[in-house]
DNA sequence: TATCAGGCCCTAG
DNA sequence: CTAGGGCCTGAT
């Protein structure tokens, strides 16, 4: 089917972003794998997008995952006109979402993040689906593999985590996973709270931090106001917002914001070298 | 060979 | 409570 959308959308900004780590680059478009699905994409024209898959299939995974209730151009316009990075920013980045990601999936791929680069953490995070099986095949044909279960993961060798190339990330994986399936994660109470009362509730966590539990609050919880803070997130604010940045003002948007500046700056960074 | 990458744990002070 | 060393791994 063909879904056609004049809000913000581009599909390799999202893909780069950083808060994915199973979309591949196909030809004309991507293989997003979400949970245990996977959706064909491809733009066909600016705004029109075709997908395979059906309607029902759209509306019950995708529109959601998208996040495409959401109006992104509208909260784009609520940057501070004399925020002369942050617009700039906005305006070479716009296009990308932040994705309703299933909390799971999200909690295990930033434990796994921590001290890795993007590909390393792709690499690992596909490893560990592969050791899991569980094949099924997409729309044309092609194997993928979801995204493991809690029960799985929890009850992995260690040999196999270390395999996935987690190095001393193995227990951290581990134990969230054993935690999740004796109760003791309950997501939907955590996408209730706010942002910072679910990031003080995932640092609880072995191996979460405030910044991994920033991420999860973020991409896992849809908490748009939280705004994890990376060494580049950090860079931006001692470069551009040396007398403090408006958090009250960006409220309760700052974690999209966080999005555009970090994608932006890297840019520059990469740009520069 | 050394250093760093979208951190976190643990220990010392 | 804050600072700093150590840590799997892969890239440069």
């Amino acid at each position: 089917m063909i879904f056609s959308t004049d809000d913000d959308f581009n599909l390799e900004k999202i893909a780069t972003s950083g808060q994915c780590f199973r979309w591949e680059k196909i030809t004309g478009g991507y293989r997003i794998l979400h949970d245990k699905y996977a959706l064909i994409i491809k733009e066909k024209s600016e705004g029109r997008f075709e997908i395979l898959a059906d309607q029902d299939e759209f509306n019950a995974i995708w529109k959601e995952y998208l996040d495409l209730d959401e109006n992104y151009a509208e909260i784009r316009k609520r940057i501070d006109a004399n925020d002369k990075f942050l617009l700039a920013a906005a305006e070479s980045e716009k296009g990308i979402r932040i994705l309703r990601q299933d909390p799971f999936e999200t909690l295990i791929s930033f434990i796994i993040s921590q001290n890795k680069n993007i590909p390393a953490i792709e690499k690992s995070v596909f490893l560990l689906t592969r050791y899991c099986g569980g094949e099924k095949r997409d729309a044309l044909g092609e194997v993928y593999y979801p995204f493991p279960t809690p029960e799985k993961i929890a009850n992995l060798d260690d040999k196999i985590l270390t395999d996935c190339k987690l190095g001393y990330r193995v227990p951290y994986v581990k134990r969230a996973a054993q935690d999740y399936c004796e109760g003791k994660i309950n997501f939907d109470k955590l996408k209730k709270m706010s942002s910072d009362n679910a990031i003080k509730e995932l640092q609880k966590l072995y191996g979460v931090g405030l910044k991994v539990a920033s991420c999860i609050s973020l991409f896992g919880l849809h908490h748009l106001n939280a705004f994890p803070k990376d060494v580049w997130v950090k860079r931006i604010l001692e470069e551009f917002y040396k007398d403090g940045y408006p958090y009250e003002k960006y409220s309760p948007y700052n974690g999209v914001y966080q999005q555009y500046a970090f994608a932006y700056y890297r840019k520059l960074a990469t740009k520069m070298n």
